[in-house]
DNA sequence: GTGAAAGCGCTAACAA
DNA sequence: TTGTTAGCGCTTTCAC
């Protein structure tokens, strides 16, 4: 195999003009038409190899073919569970054939609409976004994007597609066997009703408490900013007056907070306090003897967004991953 | 502002159309040419603000432009040292108006080998990668890329930029800090020479142990493929007879793996074996009171990444980051 | 089975 | 100051 030097770009019209033919019978047999004679075809095909011919994905995405490149709209990806979110989908983007490209909006709606702008520059086929909380007024133009929204969503002109987790039930389980458990004093942290997704993780954990018969002390109610101080802080605050007998966190960044906090503190789990955290990074399983935990279906929910991508069908879907209460010995 | 509704795409043609004039015009003034007359100038750039105009990259490339996209290759972005990176590079391309493209390639040449044709057929202008361990035989065509090498580097065929991490000095630190500490069996579980960073890492060591004039216990020293399980199981090993009464680490995947491992033996570090790990990912400040550990300059070695993929001088430049040994309780 | 022309969106170069 | 032309790489359409 010949190796061009510092050639110009490899093109199907060098080729064509290599084999003394047309850029046209070139394109065709690249392209595996039918129309072409096996012999002229092999040539081609060969002709390319030898010379690295790349295909121009430019020159397609200006015909009109739809690109390859998928957006990832994500707060960040330091945060293990969109870690974790951004590998798989990555991983599951490769074997379509897709390319994923990431934009961090940091639940900024500026920086949402900016990488949704460059996006379309792009030509991106679809975007798999967690909406930052509050959109610019202008909602920015998606052209024909296909749009995915993950975990949040918000009403939208057009209706789009979504994969959502429901962890109300994982929510309330925990509850339950917290008072099963005789705790009678369950405090709460999460993120404000800011989010929708933290409205509904305080709504399950209400009812919860009222499906226990326990009643709800306003006071082991902290909610704040989806940080993990806010979880630390959080806390500090409970511990300050009349501590709860257990704890139930409603944000993945809450939850490392509030569990450093109590590490802080040294009380021993479940002992002096029962811990359920939220989300499930790596390292719950080895602290204190492994945090229980409401665990989020990472992978299933990366293989829906992916799917929902791929997908052809007009019509926008929206799927739903149950989240698990992942039991080990802090509650 | 009024918005079009199943429209066709908006080019410059549909604004020039729109008012009357030529595409050239308009070209002029969205680019902010000096030859265009204010007045024409104001009207283009206000309709296509309203037109939700947005220039096509597709059309850009291939014109000739390069592209905003810098392709990431990386073995994975689920280790925290890796998702930290991909973070950091991540905010840093937005805020020179660069796409990062993911591709992650666990590894493995192959997969390297895909994710560089395709980002070749995007024409991204350039790559930060990891180099997978073997390079397909067919050395992959860069075309006219510019490529970063981080961490590991490659024999090229032509000499790329690279950011490496400079750890030699942070092991040797570690062992001498030990062996002043009394130490005297310190043991080193780490990645095997089929790596260079691997290689370079245990020469540290042994030059650390040479410094401090101890005797090297071929025994205690474990290499292998670098994961968890290898530095899991490593543990075992070292337990199962003449135990250690250190231990450093030299990988991302091996240290944590080596962690748990002493974690569920529940050795008590350091009284029992004195503990030295490698990267930091958050958990490590958390877990034993503090893992002492060999930390990485992740966001430096982000800044210089980018800093060399948006660098327009055209020789390749190594940048070196040099690693240091933080110190928490397990040391 | 192969080729020529046209056009996708954009801008450099030239013309007016 | 503005307009016309041409061409980047590719494929669809229509000729041959």
């Amino acid at each position: 195999v010949e190796r061009p030097e510092v050639t110009r770009k490899v093109t199907i019209k060098t080729i064509a003009d290599d084999l003394g033919i047309s850029h046209m019978t070139v394109s065709r047999a690249l392209s595996g038409h039918a129309n072409v004679r096996a012999e002229t075809r092999d040539a081609v095909l060969l002709r390319a190899r030898e010379l690295g011919y790349v295909k121009s994905a430019a020159a397609s995405a200006m015909r009109g073919d739809k690109t390859s490149i998928i957006g990832m709209l994500l707060p960040n990806i330091s945060n293990e569970f969109y870690a974790r979110f951004a590998n798989d989908v990555s991983i599951r983007c490769s074997q379509r054939g897709l390319s994923p490209l990431i934009h961090l909006t940091n639940d900024e709606p500026q920086a949402e609409a900016d990488g949704l702008r460059r996006l379309q520059e792009l030509q991106a086929s679809a975007v798999i976004m967690v909406p930052a909380p509050r959109s610019s007024d202008d909602d920015t133009n998606l052209g024909d994007m296909r749009v995915v929204q993950l975990i949040r969503r918000r009403p939208e002109a057009r209706p789009t597609s979504a994969v959502v987790i429901d962890d109300a039930l994982a929510i309330q389980d925990a509850v339950l066997r917290l008072a099963a458990s005789g705790k009678s004093r369950i405090a709460y942290v999460g993120a404000s009703g800011f989010l929708s997704s933290g409205r509904a993780r305080l709504a399950a954990f209400r009812a919860g408490l009222s499906a226990a018969h326990l009643p709800e002390h306003p006071d082991l109610i902290q909610t704040g900013p989806a940080s993990f101080d806010m979880g630390h802080d959080a806390i500090a605050r409970l511990l300050s007056t009349e501590p709860p007998d257990a704890l139930i966190c409603g944000g993945l960044e809450i939850s490392n907070g509030a569990l450093v906090g109590l590490l802080e503190h040294n009380l021993s789990l479940p002992e002096e306090l029962a811990f359920v955290g939220y989300g499930d990074p790596s390292f719950y399983r080895w602290i204190s003897g492994g945090v229980t935990t409401i665990s989020l279906p990472v992978s299933g929910i990366a293989e829906d967004a992916v799917a929902l991508v791929a997908d052809e069908s007009p019509t926008p879907q929206t799927r739903s991953r149950a989240a698990g209460l992942k039991l080990r010995s802090t509650a």
